[in-house]
DNA sequence: GGTTTACTTTTTGTATACAATATTTTGTGT
DNA sequence: ACACAAAATATTGTATACAAAAAGTAAACC
């Protein structure tokens, strides 16, 4: 069996740091201490030091040489750049998920959906944001596209985004989610890439007029 | 000055190992043996674990716990998935590039293109696939989006796709790049767009043909 | 002869130790 | 009281050491 594969210290570390870093336990600009970090994952520091190495590279984690590592803050122009980019890959994970749907991978998307409608009784913004997370990811993942799946996921590009206030209502969005979901359903993959650009778009305006309130 | 940053091992590391794949002189599922390397780099194997770590998001590098570490190999369904990728992505970095084109970032544009004509006057096929790769990623450098440009560039994507000998005819390549970049001079986004998606979509179709051949 | 099993060697994963560099604290002079 | 300098402390980067697991090898058995 495939699936139950044994992970490795620094995989399981790199997990919790990045759930820490999700949920806002470690919060953006904060010094990750080494000493401190493996003491509290009770881990030695190198496997700590292999996680740091793969989180730099979600954008979840800044290594600043002979300094040590913070957790990333992203910049509101990071935030547009980082929305372009979703703007250009989940339509076109939403589409290939239309063509290929089957049976087996729309159980894990009404899962998602569902999950995310009970989210929303609820007024967690963090289990709100995963639940998010979770939807989209659900669809890039039934994309097949696996090398997708992992740039969104593996830069935590959704959740990080979402993380900054962007996301719109909940329901306005359960709602698009729900249109989506129909799309994909019916094999309509061209309904599927504009219902998801235009998702999207939005929540990039958005981070586009924040930048440019910043910058004046 | 920020520019002269001191680079650590793990860092300096990353990038032997990343130019020895791609240049071929580490091969594809080629076992990478900790002791052997460390001592062929001279270091010891904690910046080269870190190391591990950093190419394994890259895709170059794959981590089998307990089994060690492997110059990755993609399939030609990855190939293909990669290309789909680099045709939403790169478009939009040819037209980002085209909106801001300034004096500045044309210098380097254009030493990657004459860069280029003189490779393909040699016949050294890695300079040739490195001399096409700088190219691409001028035009990501350009277009002033950093997160495209550390996708694009940290997956290794572009090297990586070229490598599996799917990169056209030299000379129709040059001109199609000497034709992106006359749109780009001009502002023309639309245009470096549509140039961009057509000098890939190429490659892609070929990626698929093989992909369909294999399946046979 | 080929296959299994026990043993040896290699290699990985992790912890720890140590030197080099940052940071903080303390002290001194103005 | 404030600014600056010097010592003390903490933290990082790297090497090394050691235990656990995998790979390789040789011997015994069918």
């Amino acid at each position: 069996m495939d699936a139950l594969k044994i992970e490795d210290l620094a995989e399981q570390v790199s997990k919790s740091l990045r759930d820490m870093i999700l949920t806002g336990e470690l919060v953006p600009g904060q010094k990750l201490v080494q000493t401190a970090l493996s003491e509290r994952l009770g881990v030695s520091r190198t496997p700590l030091l292999a996680a740091f190495s793969k989180l730099e590279k979600e954008l979840l984690v800044e290594l600043v040489p002979r300094r040590g590592a913070f957790v990333k803050q992203l910049s509101a122009r990071e935030l547009v750049q980082l929305y372009e980019i979703r703007l250009r890959l989940e339509p076109l994970g939403a589409a290939e998920a239309a063509r290929v749907a089957g049976r087996k991978g729309m159980v894990d998307l009404d899962a998602a959906l569902s999950a995310q409608a009970k989210a929303l009784t609820g007024d967690d913004p963090v289990a709100i944001r995963l639940a998010d997370y979770n939807f989209h990811m659900a669809i890039m993942k039934l994309s097949g596209n696996a090398i997708l799946e992992r740039i969104l996921s593996s830069f935590s590009i959704i959740s990080k985004s979402n993380q900054s206030g962007l996301m719109k209502s909940g329901n306005k969005s359960l709602e698009e989610h729900t249109a989506i979901r129909a799309a994909i359903i019916a094999h309509d993959d061209q309904g599927a890439e504009q219902l998801m650009a235009a998702h999207l778009q939005e929540s990039r305006n958005v981070a586009v007029a924040r930048l440019r309130q910043e910058e004046a």
